[in-house]
RNA sequence: GGCGGAGUAGCUCAGUUGGUUAGAGCAGCGGAAUCAUAAUCCGCGUGUCGGGGGUUCAAGUCCCUCCUCCGCUACCA
């Protein structure tokens, strides 16, 4: 049987991150890893956070923290609220690991010795008060064309005009506004991916069943210009994976790391190996998901992101493996997402504006986060966040679908049989062709899972609770019970059945109320319905259950309000 | 500027290779039911498919052009 490899992109370490970020890639990462899993497939899902680089170490100076433990505080934060969502990660890694330091220096010394990496001296702006190189974006000054006076020194953010920073009039660090900068002579090792340009450009050429968002984006910079470009995998910058050629020094690398971009996406290899050493196993356990000549040529890898992170996966870490020479698994489906907005505008974590992850569990059970963004993720282009939204779908598809469709049944039952799946009567047309509908959405169901189409997933599983409230309306068991008890008891035996049976569908997107569902009913057969009718009978008679606190209490206006106002504003 | 995505009912969105009177959910209106979180179920949709032009027996769907929004543009991560 294939077994299924999924990757979601690395958050970066630099702070709680906002829905927008968990929509793009985590959620529905966690998603497809959970369905999987629930069809019986052997799945590895991997997730880390991605620790490296100069806005780390600026975010960690704010905090008078050593870099090295702002990061490992901020891991832990961001495992917990992984966890707190219900992120179903087999390893939650940190691509400062001893495993991933080793791995991109493995994998550079494996690149130079196929002749793939080049030394390019160039110039670069050191800050003497800051006692650091300066990147672009952390070159401020006034804009040559508009006059604006916080231009960046690779674009201004008023006038929208590409720029370098030698254009600045008045460049100054944006760090510590020091104008105390120089020009100073610098050595970068490049990964000459324009010699790997047609390899890389077959294997696009190849991945037809590509969503069009992806491979537009990767063949865009295979053609541009003089097609793809070769691109600095290092810099001057204290934290990072040191310059090494596999374990030997790189001469004249001294001091030097490689660039974030170079060791994150190895960190998902690298936290594959963590897993192993955390659960000890050995590396041949780790190797079987990765090399295809120790196991991994009958694993499937699918891939998950925004989009701006597609150049990397398509071309940059291609490059990395292809280069290598070394039989390594490339991603064999890439899902790519558009943005979520909030309100109007952008989420955005510099400027503090819309929910962040550690906000919205503080409001409401992760399950209410996780249907909305999930059925709402942004597919097939950006979407929207409003609370208004957000409170009429969650109410409608959770409470009163959903929820009240699990109270009514069981309340019912408990009045007139008692907490125990009743016996008597038989099924008839009405119940074969509740199981009938049932069958087609969930094939539906099955096939939209599959292809990782999520909103249309959504909608079936929704038209499949939808299902029960018509069957019960149609069978009308409180009536019913008034001329024939065993009757009555039939439909309430199925209807009892079927919240065990959304407990089992629900589980990929509301984990946490299905395993609420699933207690309540007191069963942990968590069989897929292959065989509706038999999944149908899986309570029999005399089986206790429990009838559970409401699933969803609905969001009021007041709060609604409340909410849409306290979030309007920055965030400390 | 270049490239890409989007513009469909009040709102959020589906619309496969062009093919009968353009669909779903929500909201709204009417009705049924009263087991349930006043929850549920049924019925009701003439919207210039962003504007204009073109190809075709036939276009939301293909071509051209224009407008608007968004993203990317190789040193943001």
């Amino acid at each position: 049987m294939t077994r299924h490899l999924i990757t979601s992109a690395l958050p970066y370490i630099n702070g709680i991150k906002h829905l927008g970020n968990l929509v793009g890639s985590q959620l529905p990462a966690d998603l497809y890893a959970r369905y999987l899993r629930a069809r019986g497939h052997e799945v590895m899902f991997i997730c880390a956070t991605d620790e490296h680089g100069t806005p780390a170490e600026l975010a960690a100076a704010k905090t008078g923290e050593p870099v090295a433990d702002y990061c490992a505080r901020m891991h832990r934060e961001q495992a917990s609220l992984a966890a707190g969502f219900g992120l179903s990660f087999d390893h939650y890694g940190r691509s400062s690991s001893d495993r991933n330091r080793a791995l991109t220096q493995h994998f550079a010394g494996r690149l130079a010795d196929g002749d793939l990496i080049r030394e390019v001296s160039e110039k670069q702006v050191y800050s003497i008060d800051d006692n650091r190189f300066l990147s672009d974006r952390y070159i401020e000054g006034t804009c040559p064309n508009c006059g604006y006076e916080k231009a960046r020194g690779d674009q201004c953010e008023n006038c929208t005009k590409l720029l370098d920073p030698t254009d600045l009039i008045d460049p100054r660090s944006a760090i510590s506004g020091s104008t105390n900068l120089e020009v100073r002579e610098t050595k970068h090792l490049y990964l000459r991916q324009s010699a790997l340009k047609g390899q890389i450009a077959d294997w696009i050429d190849s991945k037809t069943d590509w969503p069009i968002l992806t491979t537009s984006i990767a063949k865009k910079w295979l053609r541009d210009g003089d097609g793809l470009q070769d691109r600095g995998i290092t810099r001057d910058v204290d934290w990072g994976v040191p310059v090494k050629r596999g374990d030997r020094d790189w001469p004249g690398m001294e001091g030097k790391v490689f660039y974030v971009w170079f060791d994150a996406p190895i960190e998902y290899i690298a936290a594959t190996a963590e897993w192993a050493d955390e659960n000890g196993k050995p590396d041949a356990d780790w190797r079987r998901w990765w090399r295809n000549d120790e196991g991994a040529e009958d694993v499937r890898y699918t891939q998950f992101m925004g989009k701006d992170n597609v150049p990397f996966h398509t071309l940059s870490f291609p490059a990395t493996i292809i280069g290598s020479g070394e039989p390594w698994k490339l991603v064999d489906y890439i899902k790519s997402f558009n943005y979520l907005n909030y309100d109007g505008g952008q989420f955005s974590t510099s400027q503090g504006r819309g929910v962040f992850m550690d906000d919205a569990l503080s409001l409401l059970p992760a399950d209410y986060w996780r249907w909305w963004l999930l059925s709402h993720v942004p597919e097939s282009g950006d979407s929207e966040f409003t609370w208004e939204n957000f409170q009429a779908s969650v109410n409608k598809d959770l409470a009163d679908v959903l929820g009240n469709f699990v109270s009514r049944i069981t309340k019912f039952c408990r009045s007139k049989f008692g907490e125990t799946v009743p016996d008597g009567g038989t099924p008839g047309p009405v119940e074969a062709k509740l199981t009938e509908a049932l069958a087609t959405r969930i094939r539906a169901y099955e096939e939209a899972m599959g292809r990782i189409e999520i909103r249309k997933a959504a909608a079936e599983l929704r038209a499949i609770w939808v299902l029960g409230n018509e069957y019960l309306q149609s069978a009308a068991p409180w009536s019913t019970f008034k001329t024939d008890e065993a009757q009555a008891a039939m439909q309430v035996r199925l209807g009892l059945n079927l919240i065990r049976l959304y407990a089992v569908l629900s589980a990929p997107f509301i984990p946490f109320t299905a395993a609420t569902m699933a207690e309540a009913m007191g069963t942990k057969d968590a069989g897929w319905p292959d065989d509706v009718e038999a999944a149908l009978r899986t309570l029999i008679p005399g089986h206790a259950f429990t009838v559970p606190e409401n699933l969803f209490a609905k969001i009021t206006d007041d709060q609604r309000a409340e909410w849409e106002d306290r979030f309007k504003g920055l965030r400390a």
